[in-house]
DNA sequence: TTTATTTTGTTTATTATATAAACTAGTCTA
DNA sequence: TAGACTAGTTTATATAATAAACAAAATAAA
């Protein structure tokens, strides 16, 4: 509880994490645009936040184009979660 | 407002400015003992948020020994509210 | 119909950052 | 006066972030 996740220090996998701990699950084009991030960065992000377990993600063709959708796990939510309650006591809020 | 800082995106100088944000100022072993960091690893750290102007650091002597104080800036404070202001908007707090 | 442009990504090279080990400089103590 | 402790800094290395280059197919335009 009172340690930050190094994972989720970083920017854009924090939006990504508080993203889809709301919304069900995006796709790539909606996480770029979320993340302001580029495509490249973007793909490397997500690739470390699934190799931690942290999403899930599951690849298609949506109107003949590729489609990277992405869906938080149970132990990314519990870790977004965890590091929700760090930053709450450590900022007093 | 919609931003994060980088600079405070680092969980060892998220922990010292806000720290300092609270207590007027606290020397290096104490903020040692807050982050957990090691000494070169702090000193880094400090150095980087003193160029940045987001603290003042005053190195004197205090029982013989070397003594560094570290205190917040107008420019931390301001930086650090914004972050917090940031992360509350991101994260629902 | 073949050339250009757009979509949707990945791989990889480069740059930046974080970290700890090694070093510095002086103090206390036995 | 040798050894251990305090209080840091510098620097070498490991890790991470980022964007440029690449890929592969779809669509549009000429």
């Amino acid at each position: 509880m009172d340690k930050p996740d190094k994972l989720l220090s970083n920017p854009i996998r924090l939006v990504v994490v508080s993203s889809l701990h709301q919304v069900a699950s995006a796709d790539f084009t909606t996480l770029m645009e979320l993340t302001q991030a580029t495509k490249g960065n973007l793909s490397v992000q997500l690739k470390k936040l699934q190799e931690a377990g942290y999403i899930h993600i599951e690849k298609s063709f949506k109107d003949n184009y590729p489609n990277t959708r992405c869906e938080i796990s149970k132990t990314g939510k519990k870790a977004f979660e965890k590091h929700v309650a760090y930053l709450k006591k450590l900022l007093h809020l």
